[in-house]
DNA sequence: GTTCATGCAAATCGTTTGCACAATG
DNA sequence: CATTGTGCAAACGATTTGCATGAAC
């Protein structure tokens, strides 16, 4: 697939790069409204896609579209299959102090976290 | 708010203890729907919703709805704010040792992770 | 018998896609 | 001029919700 250049692509790189938010699609959108009051937040879709593939931007993702439930027993961390989607629950142990760590480092308040470990299981391995 | 017990909610959480995946909602239909042949979608929706409420079960889950897009410059971590949805990034350096680790406790070949904290940022804590 | 849960269908919401036209190289 | 990108609107898929009926306490 070959890339062309457009106003509206450098336009979205050039403001996901000047911001330290995290912004959505429908943010994007309506700070280009102004740049360009004919865009369709279809467009900053497909945008926002490319940009991804061209690795210049990342997607934050949990590496599933559909919402994911398992019954709460002890914490543990998630190994996602890139490939498949698979999660598999680990038995490595959770660090228990790197809550307290990160907080003292950023001064903030920090309650839990959560891994999220990727690559590919098993079956995709072969 | 009240909850009173249902046949269908205890064969989700049932069904949820008896298995080592992480399905999604759907699968849990599917499943049910042998039990309960007029089970709906709707009532599998709401039924793991107040599940979560009640901490039986975990939504694995960002933090987020929509989906969020950052220029990539270094990795880093996110702080995620538990009331607002805000993302932060953080400044705690990767632990880059931490795939090979992780690879070799649990035998399979780790890429890359992701690491959440969550808590209350600055705004939210006041 | 009051309240909560269900089934069903329609609605909602974020995202994707088909199409005719415009911009790029 | 061949191909990619755009705007627009319709389609899509996962999840939620309104409503009348049924189950729980």
């Amino acid at each position: 697939m070959k890339f062309r250049r457009s106003r509206q692509r450098e336009s979205i790189l050039e403001l996901l790069r000047s911001t330290k938010t995290h912004p959505t699609a429908s943010w994007i959108y309506d700070k280009l409204k102004i740049e360009f009051p004919r865009l369709s937040l279809g467009t900053v879709y497909r945008n926002l896609n490319i940009l991804t593939q061209q690795g210049l931007i990342n997607k934050i993702d949990c590496g599933s579209t559909f919402d994911r439930y398992e019954a709460r027993n002890h914490p543990h961390y998630h190994f996602i299959c890139e490939q498949c989607g698979s999660i598999f629950d680990l038995n490595t142990p959770v660090m228990k102090n790197l809550n307290n760590r990160v907080s003292e480092l950023e001064n903030i308040t920090i309650k839990r976290h959560m891994i999220e470990f990727f690559g590919l299981c098993e079956k995709c391995k072969k």
